[in-house]
DNA sequence: GCATTTAGTTGTTGACTCAAATTATATTGG
DNA sequence: CCAATATAATTTGAGTCAACAACTAAATGC
């Protein structure tokens, strides 16, 4: 048995170079599949025995697999390594209407995806959910599931193990993860919708080539998730990122949350909806999207409602922008679907008097499932994010006691 | 020579574990000392053996030296370590009305310390600046120096090498950097003056426990410095935290920034003054040092100017800790000499309607001079911080290969 | 057939941590 | 005074890892 460090500090053993480079390849792999161990040494600057050793582990850990065999006008020819896509993740995004529950294998790749309805009975929902995850599990029995994550319109609090901070879903506070990881047998990881589109966007999207960026996903409320120095912005208690309930005007009307005037008051679909609605002086069962079509069709005031609300999101993204200095502004929502009506406008109200340096690119979120993506990260951080490496070398050295022990 | 690594991903050698544990050795004998070798064997959980080969390269680097021995009721007595305070770092804290400049060892204890006037005139007051610098490297000529450490009202922009936004400073942008460096001789780093303040905490404060916390200054303008999961977040061209200049009100006064509204109008000291000059129908030149007294002996109106000061200091804040969550916030600035005053009222404006969590701690900053205390962990940082090992390595390296060639 | 080129493996070396043995130096109790 | 004990610090040997170099494997072109 290795000795856990209780020493608050954290020191390197002779296996934490390993560890950092088992990351390095894994993710080199991940990246670029198809991919030759001498491609591997030549773009990570590590020795091809280095290499060969690394990945001789990586297969015996069943993380990767070898592919075909290459071709090359000279010389002999390299055998391509990819991630093993039979590792399998759960996947479910919780909205506030609706639940898309899906699996996914370990690029990101949905091979199954349903949606469920979210009713305001948590345990109902919960349960529901659960069955589908189990079902899921049923039809996809030929992979091995990593664990399940879910996005929620909301904060989950480790020291609570509750989701604690989701006024749009409605919902009581109640053992939503345990419950969960019960019904499936699963280890289950939540996480903040904006944060999960922000994981997607450094794992499936740009990388980490920038290293600060925000996510500010617009639907029923604002939520956004902050990027800066390569990592997501967590926060005490993971409460960080609730730009979306910073008060814009402290008489503003009252928001979901308790408060009043906040952001998504201004800026969310529902703002928008509620411009709208005064406009014509009624209220009717109109959703965002239909609100979207009718200023495609060319209704005036749908329009101005929706000018209405993409200016208040422009107010509040200048906030982000001056304290964060990101270097882009990634937006997620059914608003992208007019994107070419949407982005100038937005871009424009950050391109002016902000405080020195150069204003964020704006643009919509790459792909789509930005959320469900997301979570496919959360739960492959544990695998391949940084000091992933040395938990790697703890659980195989458990299994090898395993095998000793039997 | 050692081959530099031109591959865009970071991997690590065999050097690497010594170069960690090289910095987590070199720490704790900062925080502990003096402490012994088995002291420091002990809470690092290394072993003694490493731990004695690593204070030997310490002490051949001379970062650290013996101190007295130790007693003990039984055994052999420990030799104790601590760093070697013969190196020194120079700093200076550049305001728009005074500049401070001093010498400090590389424990943060200041051995001199003087002020200047700083004038509109940038090219005297650099001269000025650098004169006094040098004064101070003769006068402390039996120091060995690490180089120069400033904090700037304002940022520095790492791609033009120039100070960019420093609208309290009124400079045009020139080489300050340059200036000072070629007449000292001596590497110059700049950091904005929040961004020291929250190094200071961290470095000579309660260090890396606390992982999530903001430092506001509050002077002329508003500053903030965001240290977020255990580091500071500066930003695409080191632009983030400009919190100071967002808008609370696009149709508010004016700013120095160029905007209009921005916090540091309704929040700063200026703001105080702005707001008593209004009450009282005139504007003397009163200092805001000034007001704080004349508030103390029982001016109503003084009172008043500075509670609504203060009010809009809490509202800002509640952007930030919105957005943040973090554990504290730290406040800087002459407000802080009346803390009974203003500390409870800034408190309670975080206390209530805030989403989720707990509110955090409102305290002011540790110690005086935290402004001038951060340049010296800024010039520090690159001996004791993270990954500064392998940049030892490289250092003694060629140190070796001059001795070699001579 | 043979030089050439590229992929991947094997064996050696040096750097490092760790564990255990060893040395140094103190106190205490006969 | 001398053994027993306790603690600090060093020395030594073992194991792990990346770097390096030499090697084998497998392809192409003349």
């Amino acid at each position: 048995m290795r000795r856990i460090n209780f020493t608050n500090t954290q020191v390197a053993s002779s296996q934490t170079a390993r560890g950092i480079n088992r990351g390095v390849v894994l993710n080199l792999i991940r990246r670029r599949q198809p991919i030759s161990r001498a491609d591997l040494a030549r773009v990570s600057g590590l020795q091809r025995s280095t290499v060969s050793l690394i990945t001789e582990q990586l297969i015996r850990e069943r993380w990767v697999v070898h592919g075909p065999i290459g071709r090359l006008p000279r010389g002999r020819r390299p055998t391509f390594l990819r991630l093993n896509d039979r590792r399998a993740i759960l996947v479910a995004d919780l909205r506030p209407a609706q639940t898309t529950v899906g699996v996914a294998d370990v690029n990101g790749n949905f091979l199954s995806q349903e949606t469920m309805p979210t009713t305001r009975d948590s345990r109902l929902t919960t349960e529901a959910l659960a069955a589908k995850i189990r079902h899921l599990m049923t039809v996809h029995s030929d992979r091995v599931f990593e664990g399940v994550g879910i996005s929620i319109p909301g904060r989950f609090s480790e020291s609570s193990q509750r989701i604690v901070f989701a006024p749009n879903l409605g919902w009581p506070e109640f053992d939503f993860k345990g419950t969960i990881e019960q019904a499936t047998g699963m280890r289950v990881e939540l996480e903040n919708a904006a944060n999960a589109c922000a994981l997607a966007e450094v794992w499936f999207g740009h990388g980490e080539k920038v290293r600060d960026f925000v996510v500010v996903t617009v639907s029923e409320g604002i939520g956004t998730g902050v990027f800066a120095n390569g990592q997501l912005i967590r926060g005490f208690n993971s409460m960080a990122g609730e730009f979306g309930h910073v008060p814009l005007d402290p008489n503003g009307p009252l928001c979901t949350c308790g408060g009043r005037g906040c952001w998504e008051v201004y800026a969310s679909n529902r703002a928008a909806l509620r411009y709208y609605h005064e406009s014509i002086q009624s209220s009717d069962g109109l959703t965002f999207p239909d609100l979207l079509a009718l200023a495609d069709s060319g209704d005036p005031l749908a329009a101005k409602a929706l000018d209405r609300m993409v200016h208040a999101l422009g107010r509040g993204m200048r906030m982000l922008v001056s304290g964060f200095a990101p270097e882009e502004v990634v937006v997620v929502g059914e608003l992208t679907r007019q994107w070419r009506r949407f982005g100038p406008a937005i871009q424009s109200e950050l391109d002016v008097g902000l405080p020195g340096g150069h204003p964020p690119r704006v643009r919509p979120a790459e792909g789509t499932m930005a959320r469900l993506r997301g979570t496919v990260a959360l739960v492959l951080q544990k695998h391949f994010g940084p000091s992933a490496g040395l938990q790697e070398l703890e659980a195989e050295d458990s299994r090898e006691n395993q095998v000793m022990s039997s």
